[in-house]
DNA sequence: ACAATCGTCACTATATTGGTGTCAATTCAA
DNA sequence: TTGAATTGACACCAATATAGTGACGATTGT
């Protein structure tokens, strides 16, 4: 199975940004929470940045913060913003067209994709980063 | 996006291999429908094989068989032939335990996956191989 | 005995992923 | 105005995954 962690390490860095409102995080702060290197940070955060969830400024005193309510951010908003693609590969190389299967199941296959892509996304759209940072919470309290 | 084409692959060949009842295909054969060579297909079918969706029979006129009626094997039951390990990735490496989003986000992430997994796996119940043998044949005739 | 077929391994080429270093551009503040 | 902090954007590397290919022994039907 193939997946990069770019959505998960998303979640956390919002996450992380949402429990800390109206301040802004530089990439080596977040890098740290994260456990990896800041550039790695950066790439991921400017893939939210073009989807307009996160702002970023530069020099001293700059750094991330989020550009709408944690509440207002689901699961699914991060999923488009991080995972490019379909959630399953289709074949690498073309099958063979004189073949009925081969032929069509291309197309067939597409569709029921697309049916199980826009459940995960109906499930991901229950969830909030807010509810997140809610649970986070509790648990350190 | 990661993922393997094997979950494709193997719905392609389960579909052919239900095209063609009671007929044992050779995995040359089926590597010129699914346009590939058979080492990869006898590959992806081990997998099938282990999970009892199929049998293999060496020597002259061997091949490989279905187990089950098509109607009776769906999507989900491919799906975790298939694709081992979770929909999506959690951090490649773990995250600081000091930090409290940090110390929990793996946990409360992972819950929400496997909801999302489950949801994957519902949705791919929906549908057999026989389904597309059907759809196939609606398509090519 | 022969030929067909699977089972499995080794090797390769390519792409993806994440880690690291570097340096220019921006910006705040002394 | 100078200097330091920070992002932005590269380039490069190592590790891993993926799929393609060749090879050869084991099995089995004729």
């Amino acid at each position: 199975m193939r997946s990069s962690t770019h959505f998960t390490i998303a979640l956390h860095v919002l996450t992380l940004l949402a429990s800390h409102p109206g301040e802004a995080l530089t990439s080596d702060f977040i890098a740290g929470s994260v456990n990896t290197n800041p550039v790695f940070i950066r790439r991921v955060l400017a893939a939210l940045r073009r989807s307009r969830l996160v702002t970023s400024q530069t020099g001293p005193g700059g750094g991330w913060l989020l550009t709408h309510a944690a509440r207002d951010v689901t699961l699914r908003d991060v999923f488009r913003a991080t995972e490019e693609g379909a959630l399953f590969a289709l074949h690498s190389s073309t099958p063979n067209p004189k073949c009925p299967v081969g032929g069509n199941i291309q197309d067939i296959l597409g569709r029921r994709f697309e049916a199980t892509q826009r459940a995960v996304e109906r499930e991901l759209e229950q969830t909030t980063i807010a509810d997140l940072v809610k649970e986070v919470q509790a648990r350190s309290s």
